[in-house]
DNA sequence: CGCGTGACGTCTC
DNA sequence: CGAGACGCCACGC
């Protein structure tokens, strides 16, 4: 119940996220009030169905870096998708929070 | 009901 | 500054 709810938090907090953003783990986890659920984020990303259209290429951990694992279909087509909404890249492969972050 | 696991975060060595 | 360990929340078995 109150679960779910939280699952639809989610959902909604990455599907607000505009193109040549990005948000972190922790934003969204507090957004929906589990300041310390980001791992509850990236399973909640992880379960939630491709078919709702939600970025979670957009979602990134807190060091800026893009989801370790190629669980949304890997690690270059995150990057692609990104720079192609206007996201700026770092030399050493991350996103530059400083000017892509997501500030609500 | 208890244990294990996971797209993470933060602290400490 | 880099690597490792612990901790938090929710789900599956």
């Amino acid at each position: 119940m109150s679960q779910d709810f939280l699952f639809q938090q989610i959902y909604d907090v990455v599907a607000q996220i505009p193109s040549g953003k990005v948000a972190t783990y922790g934003q969204i986890a507090d957004m929906v009030g589990r300041p310390r659920g980001a791992r509850t984020v990236g399973w909640a990303l992880h379960s939630v169905p491709e078919h709702l259209g939600l970025p979670c290429h957009r979602v990134i951990n807190q060091s800026g870096e893009l989801a370790p694992k190629h669980v949304f279909g890997g690690y270059e087509i995150q990057r692609e998708l990104l720079e192609s909404e206007g996201v700026k890249f770092e030399s050493n492969g991350k996103v530059d929070l400083e000017k892509c972050l997501w500030c609500p």
